[in-house]
DNA sequence: GTCTATATGTCGATAGAC
DNA sequence: GTCTATCGACATATAGAC
């Protein structure tokens, strides 16, 4: 790993956690042993910095869902669970939480960049919610694309909420987020 | 509405467009044509003034829940959204969704204002579900205190993404929210 | 590629006049 | 209560040596 993807690495981590405007120069090149003027080699600005967190972050989305392809619906569905997981057990929140919730206070570019993985996050799972019903392993009522959403605004907010009420807050919504898509003996 | 209330206000409109990090004594003082030093008479300093908007804020929730408290379930959760769907329309988003989204950056003393503000509403929310379920207006699997957590990160979450995607999002959620717990000919 | 040194800007905060 | 004036801290960014 070279400086440049430790660096990349460490930015994630302090979006993730604090927010993109609470970060400094400092936080990343004190624990990575190299000077702020390292980072400006690597990268144009903060800007630019925060344009390639969430590039990576949407890069690697597209990698995970090509290893998930396969799997029935109500696998893929906990594996996505899980991605959110490795953000919880360290008070960490979502990339479209964080850049989301602070929208207004990052660059344009960075809406950008956020905007077409949430379209593609979005459209994602919409597909998952209208496969599972169609073949019978989910059931709901509504539009995919509404279901989509009340799924991935509970992991997200779900995230954020349980950082002030508690990690077992989080493991509730997923239960629930399962429990109303499972079908019932009367659903046909 | 004396300068107090109107840097309350100000301030309370700024945390939940930009964030608590993101806005600064200017920017509430060249609206209000006031100098950032009268700010500092009225607070002791920013993160004072934070926890008075949390306050504030919660404040008026509890005046809010005396107003809808003999309301039907249904009319209730519709007057809930109402107070969402005000902050939609500006592209804001709600106090607990900006404030647990940054909360690593912002003062302690603030987190524990938020933390009293989020049980507070997640009990209400709560006790919601369960007169609904209870009196036949809802129906959904699971506990209450789960379900009722499902609602309010839809809505938390929706109105983040929503300035992402658009406000169709959020009334796609809110409708959503509503299938998930409408009893059907088939429950009793 | 990484460093030292520094420029430039902004923010929160405070002292003291009115 | 509100102002003017200013301080100190911190952040991003850049120029130039190595």
């Amino acid at each position: 790993m070279d400086t440049r993807d430790k660096i990349l690495a460490a930015a994630k981590q302090l979006i993730l956690k604090v927010g993109y405007n609470a970060f400094s120069f400092t936080d990343i090149s004190v624990p990575l042993g190299i000077k702020n003027a390292a980072i400006h080699y690597h990268f144009h600005g903060k800007e630019a910095l925060g344009c390639a967190v969430i590039r990576k972050e949407h890069e690697n989305l597209f990698k995970w869902r090509e290893e998930v392809a396969a799997l029935d619906p109500w696998t893929k569905l906990d594996k996505f669970f899980t991605i959110y997981d490795s953000n919880l057990v360290h008070n960490r929140i979502c990339m479209v939480g964080s850049i989301s919730s602070d929208l207004y206070a990052v660059p344009k570019s960075m809406r950008e960049c956020l905007h077409s993985m949430v379209v593609d996050i979005s459209q994602w799972l919409t597909e998952l919610m209208e496969e599972g019903r169609n073949t019978g392993f989910f059931h709901f009522n509504g539009s995919a694309e509404s279901k989509a959403a009340v799924v991935v605004t509970g992991l997200a907010a779900g995230l954020q909420i349980s950082r002030v009420l508690g990690p077992e807050l989080f493991e509730q919504i997923k239960t629930q987020i399962k429990l109303d898509i499972t079908p019932t003996k009367d659903d046909n």
